[in-house]
DNA sequence: AAGTCGGGGCT
DNA sequence: AGCCCAGACTT
């Protein structure tokens, strides 16, 4: 039996009931897509439900504030994804009539949507036999065939590809994509795959060379930043905090904040002069502070580890664009702020 | 072509 | 600690 039948027979045999795949409605198989970049189904899965949920049409969606579609994504990260795909709903009910294109080249005009999740897309919502290719297809096809171009090169782009695209079940391409995805992620694992009952394992090329653990081969692994982050938890005697939206490109844009204060290294209590807060923050405004966290908190991104200290400013009387405590939880926040407020209990 | 963008899970 | 995850976008 070829690869492709033997893909396509394990998934027969094996595959997972996942809410998205009881239906073919485009909307639905976008919002799980997008939802699923770079992100674990076990992470996922209640997103998405919430998502179908609170916006059971792109109707919906389109109609919604943005920060409610990002309240509903706090916590799940690389957060363009909300924007665009909030975009994306407006863009086809206003310009699209509301209806979902049905092609792979239309779908991936779309804002959000790349080669990955418009093949995804074409193939499992409308049967066009265009090949994805995701972690998982990386690592399989690499395996399989022995091929040890970087994966994250532009010649590796282009040829794992191209092979997806002749092995692709044509007669059956949502079928195909999906059990392809699957086989990778629970049968050749990036981690000790157990190859003894893989129904490949005959023909298997990196098995064969004893190579499973060195592929697929990936350039470059990024750099971590250390940054060093003040958070200015500003309150008053009325109950009000300093709550703002971080507007500038960069992590968590869009998303909401206590003023924040940027150093070039951890600083102490008796370096609080250091911040200026009475500079730029809370001109001609007497008050009391102390630190929150002994030691820095360490919230670790993929790129960046924040050192993040969080300083309780208690004043009598803050600026009106103040907020009540009461309306702090229906901000979205990143993780790191939402934790902190379910922690101090406001 | 290289950097940026989250958070959680696994080893 | 390092790597990975149903990647896409910007520079």
């Amino acid at each position: 039996m070829n690869f492709s039948k033997t893909i396509t027979y394990w998934y027969s045999e094996n595959k997972r009931d996942f809410p998205w795949r009881k239906t073919k409605n485009p909307y639905f198989i976008w919002l799980s897509e997008i939802i699923l970049q770079q992100t674990q189904v076990k992470q996922g899965l209640p997103y998405y439900e919430a998502f179908v949920s609170t916006f059971p049409t792109v109707f919906d969606l389109a109609k919604a504030p943005e920060q409610d579609v990002l309240k509903l994504w706090q916590g799940l990260g690389y957060y363009s994804r909300a924007r665009n795909l909030h975009f994306t709903a407006k863009h086809i009910v206003s310009e699209l009539n509301g209806v979902f294109p049905n092609t792979y080249s239309d779908i991936i005009k779309l804002k959000g949507v790349g080669d990955y999740t418009a093949s995804a897309i074409a193939s499992i919502a409308f049967n066009e036999p265009a090949a994805v290719v995701d972690g998982n297809v990386y690592r399989i096809l690499s395996r399989f065939f022995d091929i040890n171009t970087p994966i994250n090169s532009t010649k590796g782009i282009k040829e794992f590809k191209v092979l997806a695209s002749t092995l692709i079940d044509k007669e059956a391409p949502a079928i195909f994509n999906q059990a392809i995805m699957d086989f990778g992620s629970r049968q050749c694992k990036p981690k000790n795959p157990n190859c003894n009952i893989c129904p490949l394992n005959n023909s298997c090329l990196a098995l064969k060379k004893n190579k499973i653990q060195a592929l697929p081969v990936k350039l470059k692994k990024v750099k971590v930043t250390q940054k060093y982050f003040n958070f200015l938890v500003c309150i008053d005697s009325n109950n009000n905090v300093l709550f703002e939206q971080r507007v500038k490109k960069g992590i968590w844009q869009n998303l909401y904040q206590f003023p924040l204060i940027e150093t070039e290294k951890s600083i102490s209590v008796d370096e609080f002069h250091l911040l200026k807060v009475k500079t730029y923050l809370l001109k001609d405004i007497d008050f009391d502070y102390s630190l929150y966290n002994k030691t820095d908190k360490i919230h670790k991104l993929s790129h960046q580890h924040l050192h993040t200290k969080f300083w309780i400013i208690e004043t009598k009387a803050l600026p009106k664009e103040a907020i009540p405590f009461s309306k702090l939880k229906s901000y979205p926040t990143p993780v790191l702020i939402s934790n902190f407020i379910n922690e101090f209990n406001f």
